[in-house]
DNA sequence: ATACATCCTGTAGCCACTACAGGATCAACA
DNA sequence: TGTTGATCCTGTAGTGGCTACAGGATGTAT
């Protein structure tokens, strides 16, 4: 059983985070010694590198409850994280698109001000009709 | 000079979002009529419209304040445009290059899942010391 | 006179944390 | 036993950039 700075440590979540998991009911409350502190026990910590690994992996909160759902549910269905997992990879690749869309019209931006010439062809341009 | 719809239609930034602007002071206040609505003129509609654009182009708010600060200046100093755009520029690249390698990781997890086996494989490896 | 559109202010909510303030408890050492 | 310093606690406010009301005033058309 650890404290929770070093189930911080283990989890590879920070302790803010942790108590903000807690609070917001992410995951179960912690026990607690007789004065007051929490204590995690494998599994809890285990609970909390998967989070830590889902948010990296970039799932918002809300798919992440229903994963730590299903992972507690004995069948496991795959089919479920599969579909969540599609459904999330389907977003990032919209927003990869997107960011790519960005990354060349900012590469046009600043071309348009390569030269340092009197008046700013690209304040010019983001300014026009 | 226009209220506000109109305003909001040709900037294409929103009535809740200019009023915002205007509170935290990206733009300056605008004119009021005798009853108390806003008014904006060409020049102020611009405004409004350069923003929008360079929202559009991921920059953040602390970055506008300051080439709109630019664009009022006479010199309007190209080289201190092309240096912020510059650094959004490799910040939006950074995070290209993060969601590329977050895609492959998600693309690894949906694979690990292709088959609805028993115990989910992508629920194990996100649960795996 | 009435209906409806448009505007106003002010406040709260979104997401997922992060950063305190102000206080309690614990372990180690003199 | 006292003290230091690390760790913990709760509770609240801030982040960015809006967005969504509530509740009311004003404007326009019939």
């Amino acid at each position: 059983m650890q404290h929770i700075g070093e189930a911080a440590k283990l989890s590879g979540v920070n302790i803010e985070t942790i108590r903000y998991y807690e609070r917001e009911g992410i995951v179960p409350t912690a026990e607690r010694t007789a004065s007051g502190r929490r204590l995690y026990d494998d599994a809890a910590i285990a609970r909390l590198r998967f989070v830590r690994r889902c948010r990296d992996l970039g799932f918002p909160i809300a798919d992440i409850r229903t994963l730590l759902g299903l992972s507690s549910n004995a069948s496991k269905p795959c089919s479920e994280v599969k579909e969540i997992s599609q459904r999330h990879l389907d977003d990032v690749r919209a927003r990869l698109s997107d960011l790519q869309n960005l990354e060349a019209a900012l590469v046009d931006l600043v071309h348009e001000c390569a030269s340092a010439r009197s008046e700013c062809p690209a304040l010019k341009q983001l300014f026009a009709d």
